[in-house]
DNA sequence: TTGACTTTCTAAAACGTTTTCGGTAAGATG
DNA sequence: CATCTTACCGAAAACGTTTTAGAAAGTCAA
């Protein structure tokens, strides 16, 4: 059909093996072979053909994406948009391309770990999927290389935000401003995101002795603004209503400015908040959200750093987390009550 | 390395050819014969390998998708984020997977048609790219089957969404509530999509002998809040000022809000603003905003059937134009006038 | 001149499939 | 019983590469 190596070799009166030297860099090549061959490769338009490449070389040169397999948001996701959109163009600047992994290819449904091979993923990157469930336990210790956003297995290196710290910064943050009436609507505890977080929630208010009663306490959803507008409204709805909530996210945000109006309260002033992530979008709402901005820039490439440094030099692979901060984005959500 | 058809074969105790039958539905195989297979394949966890199925059949059952060359916004553009996540799930659910097309894979600048061929994409679906440039010329004229959004080529199909319409629901939504004064700030001219946005306003304003002065028409840029604040604020300024703007789509409404609330007009009724697009984000804001919600759902499915039946079914391949209608999202953004 | 290197190239096998073309055996037909 | 079908299976070539092992020709020292 297409260009190949063969026209090449014709046309430059060469065997197929020096020119496939040629594009593979060998070194016993002659200068002007080499140069006589990229001549005539670019004259006839050749380009090599990677499906044939990953057949002989068993390296494909493509990473697989594994994320959300419930589908709900997936790549409209904010947060997980961001890193992927990082993660891609790493890989793509270290010459690989991305796809992404799923389970149900066709009618048939495939498991991942039989995706990743079918598709011959030289290694594949994992984020916001349930972590706990078999397939990807399957997946995670087979012999496919792989990386793990936002939570660690311990045979795998893994990217993970310092959740706890961030949380840990936020709650410090309000008790700074005289806030003690600190309450917090978290995600769902199914994954260790959340686990994280929480600890580093009631880790800063146990050093500043403060009480964490159980009605301050709530499990919400991420993305959720519906559910956290209900929440915040049960909390105003306190005899003694928190002054100070956190968010499960930023998005959630939009939902407690709803609960603010509803209840009257002027945010910044009358009850604070603060969310997490630091998405773009939201930032230029008023009033301003104070929250913690994730890398996900340096998360997305870092994680594809990893992957293709174990793939590259397997003997190196270890299993390292690493760590990426996040930064707080002082906003205009909360008030100062010790002003 | 891995499990491969000769396995299956040796220990069915079966030709490597009848396996392979098997998994292709040929007619020749005999019930039983096929149930071993099936159940050897299975035992041993044997699935056929894509790429060696792809250099015979020349058939790679991944489908390219060629988006936002800059890089600029990527996959983080909320518009088509969900377009692709439509596209994504469509061609998933057909057989098909997804890869990135891009030009700089590794060191090496490639072309994209050349990544195409390189990556042996059995077709490619592009969006938000510079429709006009070679590169893209010498994609959709080459014999890679292909489908545009948001963009037509005489030779190929396409998804287009309805924009004129869209704006004109718009402009006369306006009209219909006594506005006259009527300001525009669009998007980038070198797109079709504006081109077609800016017929349907001037078409619905001349419809109604209502003039356009040229300092009510300004030339905006999408997804960029902050420049759309600046040009509000200047037509806030004029001595005659717009009551009514259209924004050149939702996320430039935030900096709509900014702008009304630094000149202290309160939206919905001292000023009234639409936008485009019905990001879900956006909806949250308050006062609601009115635009046209895109039906990204559709135009990406559309858009994967396309291409998939083009691959599929070659001879029936045209080069048809889907439209696909907006939806006006009534919010509380545009004043009643002439209540 | 000879042997030992170097340098540069090539032949051929292999990667895991698909597919064409036959082949064999069993059953049907006369 | 001989022949014709039919149903099922397999051998082998091919897809476009990479890579190993070695061949051919040139270089150089003794």
């Amino acid at each position: 059909m297409g260009i190949t190596i063969k026209d090449v070799a014709a046309k430059a009166g060469l065997s197929v093996s020096t020119v496939s030297k040629v594009f593979n860099h060998y070194a016993d090549i002659s200068p002007e072979t080499k140069e006589l061959v990229m001549e005539v490769a670019q004259s006839i338009g050749y380009y090599p053909n990677a499906t044939a490449r990953a057949l002989k070389t068993n390296r494909s040169y493509n990473l697989g994406f594994l994320f959300d397999e419930n589908a709900s948001s997936g790549i409209t996701h904010p947060f997980f948009a961001e890193v992927i959109n990082a993660f891609k163009n790493e890989c793509e600047s270290r010459g690989y391309d991305m796809t992404f992994i799923n389970r149900n290819v066709g009618q048939t449904q495939m498991s991942y770990l039989n995706h990743c091979r079918y598709r011959n993923v030289d290694g594949v990157c994992l984020a916001g999927v349930d972590f706990f469930s078999r397939e990807i336990h399957d997946l995670i210790y087979s012999d496919v290389p792989s990386v793990s956003i936002d939570h660690v297995f311990e045979t795998r290196p893994s990217v993970v935000s310092e959740n706890t710290r961030g949380i840990q910064d936020l709650t410090e943050f309000a008790i700074q401003r005289g806030h003690t009436r600190i309450a917090y609507i978290h995600g769902e505890t199914t994954s260790s995101v959340t686990r994280h977080r929480i600890t580093g929630f009631y880790r800063t208010m146990t050093a500043h002795s403060l009480p964490v009663p159980p009605e301050y306490f709530l499990e919400g959803k991420y993305l959720d603004s519906r559910r956290c507008r209900e929440l915040v409204l049960n909390l105003l709805s306190l005899p003694e209503p928190p002054t100070f909530i956190l968010l499960p996210d930023d998005v959630s945000y939009l939902g407690a400015i709803e609960a603010a109006n509803i209840k009257g309260r002027i945010i910044g002033q009358d009850i604070s908040f603060a969310g997490y992530d630091g998405i773009q979008m939201i930032q230029y709402l008023k009033p301003k959200l104070t929250t913690i901005r994730q890398n996900t820039e340096e998360m997305g490439k870092k994680a594809a750093d990893l992957l293709i440094d174990m793939i590259e030099q397997p003997n190196t692979a270890g299993s390292e987390i690493t760590y990426i901060t996040g930064k707080l984005l002082e906003g205009k959500t909360v008030a100062v009550l010790n002003g």
